[in-house]
DNA sequence: AGCTTTCGCTACGACTCGTAGCGTATATCG
DNA sequence: CGATATACGCTACGAGTCGTAGCGAAAGCT
């Protein structure tokens, strides 16, 4: 393993001298605001390092690569999503749409995601990577969302498990998945009336409309 | 303008030497090549004029550069795609959601597909290339399948033309990120136990299932 | 013919990459 | 305290890519 974990505190044996956990978050921050000025593709590791104020050597000894280092500087954004609860099914997950849209807009996640998306299919690392940190974290929200709708009497219940596991995972696929070709490959705007008609379809279906 | 339309015959009022029509082939075929080989961050022009027998300033007086190029040499791959006949609505999209995953598993597309998505957002040329060359003309099947489910009675006709507009603009983003999402986010297969269950939420909801 | 544009080829400066080597700084261990 | 171990900043480097310029030859048109 070239790099190891950088956010949880590995504090235990070692015995040099510990690297900064200042540089780790300048690094973190000059990298997003690297992306925002110059995007993705002309984004290179010795203007982060600059902006950081740190040799680039050091964001060597940390990240492998461009792709990694991205992939961490990203990651946290998608944390601040968070589930109302705004009393229905429908309601909740409208606002975690917009949530999620309004995070795309970011010119950071908007030139980043794709990217690292891609690179990923050539670099099983970088997948795994990419799922552990944003989308595995943010399957939360589809769990949350429907263990609320059942307790509300909205959604059955499946008593098997392993079906409702691949429901998640559908439905999942299905709102990240629709936002993201809205916002970034038609390039149309996910206001609250294009939320409201998802919504209406995602829970009704096409033919009870 | 810096470069004009490829594909249309536009042998009007030229009058100097024309450009070779198999050099274009050679060379959108080679970048195919090349993205199969190399993937997308890999891949330079250098070597797909050297794959294509071509010189390297050739390639320059006819893309802007390697988006533009690449762009033109997979867009041509989402012609293949075909709404077919089966009977039902559910099984036509059903189809085509496993067409659409049979490309999406092609080396080529999948590392392209999503660079210059991302590459598109700082450059409105690029997305405006995308939608019109890949995008856009892929609508046709939403709007195929629409209309013959509404000859069956599947679907009821919509009297608005701008809500029908917006409610084919909305399948086509469902459909599309949900099987995008799946099989190069969550990198999980797009098989038919899949593309059932999701025409299935697809067409009766969440709430009818 | 003459004109116009494309072609292949070579060469170029500018830039980025990722690494190596060095001396210095800062921690832990005996 | 001294010894050890690791991280740091800095400089320098070869390798590779970029996009362009300049040239003579080729291939169309009128």
């Amino acid at each position: 393993m070239v790099t190891a974990m950088h956010s949880s505190t590995e504090r235990s044996g070692r015995t040099g001298r510990p690297r900064s956990v200042e540089a780790d978050a300048a690094i973190l921050g000059a990298t997003r605001d690297a992306l925002v000025e110059l995007g993705w593709s002309k984004l290179t590791l010795g203007d982060v390092a600059t902006r950081a104020g740190v040799a680039k050597t050091t964001l060597y000894r940390r990240w492998a690569g461009k792709n990694e280092l991205v992939v961490d500087a990203v990651a946290v954004l998608f944390d601040e999503l968070e589930l109302p609860d705004l009393g229905s099914l429908a309601a909740d997950v409208e606002d975690v749409v917009l949530q999620f849209a309004r995070l795309l807009e970011r010119p950071e996640t908007r030139t980043a995601l794709m990217a690292v998306v891609s690179e990923s299919t050539r670099d099983d690392a970088l997948r795994a990577r990419i799922r552990s940190s944003i989308v595995e974290r943010q399957k939360r929200l589809v769990l949350e969302g429907r263990q609320r709708a059942q307790e509300r009497g909205e959604l059955p219940v499946q008593s098997d498990d392993e079906a409702a596991a691949r429901t998640a995972d559908l439905i999942f696929d299905v709102v990240a998945g629709a936002v993201v070709h809205r916002s970034l490959v038609s390039a149309e705007p996910v206001d609250r009336a294009w939320a409201a008609s998802f919504v209406r379809l995602l829970l009704n279906g096409l033919t009870h409309v």
